[in-house]
DNA sequence: CAGCCTATCGTTAGGCC
DNA sequence: GGGCCTAACGATAGGCT
């Protein structure tokens, strides 16, 4: 009866990941439309269950891609914008390496490492710029 | 102290909204970092503020394009599929109707149509048939 | 307006059919 | 596996600074 305390890491197991996959996929888009009708904002969902080729998607199939097209149309354009400064530049430089990150492993480490970075521009956007790739990258393993 | 209910409809004071949009957007993108990790399932979320041109992001810009290429691929594909059963093409008759409906404006009267899909469900898929569109298109949404 | 706090509401892990 | 249930945990409205 008593509740774990969520640790926050791939589930193992297969038949508990899919129920809370299940469980969880749901209350993400019920929030998601909740956050639609309360603040009347354009949002959109994807989420592709394990192994799956058609995702859920929210609000609509339809709906989702009309979103997708204006996000899609927008970066070049904003690239340019975010050069001009250098909060923007710092933006794009940490999406990259997000992607990295990404790429190496879990997403675990991507949400670790986004804190982390919170915390580094508060303290002095210098310290971060210097930084490579690889350096930031590897944070993120220590972090974990 | 007391905490209101929660009436699910559109905040029309201006700064409330925009604060449960900040603390609610941020609460998404946590439920979707947090579903991503437990289930190693791949999913993107896209947010855009009140008249904002850069949309808040999860996993990350090049992440989400990255699932936003393989939704885009599918559409012919799939609508191929469904066509082949009578299922299929009322799910995809209902996926047009719902962005009918978010086009017009915010869904209302929920309940009475939860009533309607529960009496339709349970008695044949030919029930549907003999709704409206607008009857139709809400039943969609509650469908999910 | 942005954080921080806390009481309350909503989500969901773990069991049980 | 799919629902349903309940207690525990997590999200957050409202207030204060």
């Amino acid at each position: 009866m008593a509740r774990k305390k969520v640790t926050l890491q791939y589930i193992p197991n297969d038949s508990t990941r899919r129920g809370t996959f299940k469980k969880r996929r749901r209350g993400l888009m019920k929030k998601a439309s909740e956050l639609a009708i309360l603040c009347d904002v354009r949002a959109c969902v994807l989420v592709y269950g394990e192994g799956e080729t058609v995702p859920e998607v929210f609000p609509s199939h339809a709906g989702a891609a009309k979103i997708l097209n204006i996000f899609r149309k927008m970066p070049e354009l904003e690239q340019c914008k975010k050069m001009m400064n250098q909060e923007g530049f710092l933006r794009q430089r940490i999406d990259k390496l997000r992607d990295q990150v990404h790429k190496f492993g879990r997403e675990s480490r991507d949400r670790e490492i986004r804190v982390l970075l919170h915390k580094a521009m508060r303290g002095s956007l210098p310290g971060l710029v210097g930084l490579n790739i690889e350096e930031l990258t590897s944070v993120g393993w220590k972090v974990e």
